[in-house]
DNA sequence: AATATAATTCATTTTGAATTGAAATCCATC
DNA sequence: GATGGATTTCAATTCAAAATGAATTATATT
């Protein structure tokens, strides 16, 4: 007993180690960890959920609930279905349980961005090289200096390649 | 001009550039943007610093250059050596240039207590799920949990291979 | 069409981590 | 071994990201 962090009321402990997983994997790849409450119950959850159901289960408010749904909807995480007419609900969700998909969705949404920056970072980097050399020189330090500039590129380039390649891995 | 953030006084563009760089990728590892602007102006520097020097060059306190200093230290990003007597500073900082293992430690530094976490976590998935059976059955149910648990520790093992796997391509 | 309930939006609040700053400690030099 | 500057420590502060909740909008049921 009290291992894990929030309590949660209504989690059996199934459902509570799945989600404590889930949650934890989310904040590895630095998204809120509300997103993981919500997947991590659906996942424990034999049936489709609704969103009163998903409330009543986590201690979370609506607020976040409806934007960590949106969220892992668009991530591709979280599917809907119309709600079988009768009971209140519009929708209920179910995981994507293809565990590798998520995780490269979520690894891409994150090094994406940072690769597009890096590459036009490393152009700056040129730049201000290149334009630097005219006043102060100094050849020794210069040539230190270029080459790590080099490395970058190098890293640079090797990252564009790595991340085909984490996604086969993925496979 | 203007394409970045902090203004960071004394940086020239090539450092301010490389400085940015590396704040955005300790920020994808989930580690402080302080050791980004540390480590990025040893990087950027022909020379060993000293503490003074990095303190001139960046915005940052003499606590958070220390805690960001050792911190890099220990991660073996950054090496010290005795710094030339008669000037004040006790130590010279200079970078670890091998990008492959900066990255792989900075990694590994998250990756790993992840991984060892979700070893006993699906060791406490499965008792639950054993646990659970007795008092109300629903076989399909049942069969669709103990599938999606089956899915979990698929995973996890899978990861544990993955980790080596990292490290090879960083190589 | 009207009503009641479900879900979303977004300004405000909370929370946790990073940073600061001032006091304590360390070390080289005298 | 005393002095003064260099570095570290850690409680208090700041800051950004996440969560809340009340007002709004959307949808189902009558």
């Amino acid at each position: 007993m009290s291992a894990g962090e929030g309590a949660d009321a209504g989690l059996n402990a199934f459902e509570s180690e799945i989600v404590a997983g889930f949650v934890d994997l989310m904040q590895l790849l630095g998204m809120p960890k509300s997103y993981g409450e919500i997947y991590g119950l659906l996942y424990a959850s034999s049936e489709a959920l609704t969103f009163a159901q998903i409330e009543q289960k986590l201690t979370l408010s609506k607020g976040s609930i409806s934007q960590g749904l949106r969220a892992l909807r668009d991530l591709g995480a979280v599917t809907a279905a119309a709600a079988p007419s009768g009971m209140g609900a519009r929708e209920v969700f179910s995981p994507q349980t293809e565990l590798r998909s998520l995780v490269s969705v979520l690894l891409q949404e994150r090094l994406v961005p940072y690769l597009r920056n890096g590459k036009q970072r490393i152009a700056a980097i040129e730049a201000a090289l290149g334009g630097q050399g005219s006043s102060d020189d100094d050849p020794p330090a210069q040539r230190t200096l270029h080459g790590r500039a080099t490395k970058l590129k190098a890293w640079q380039k090797r990252s564009a390649t790595f991340l085909p390649l984490i996604a086969k891995i993925l496979r």
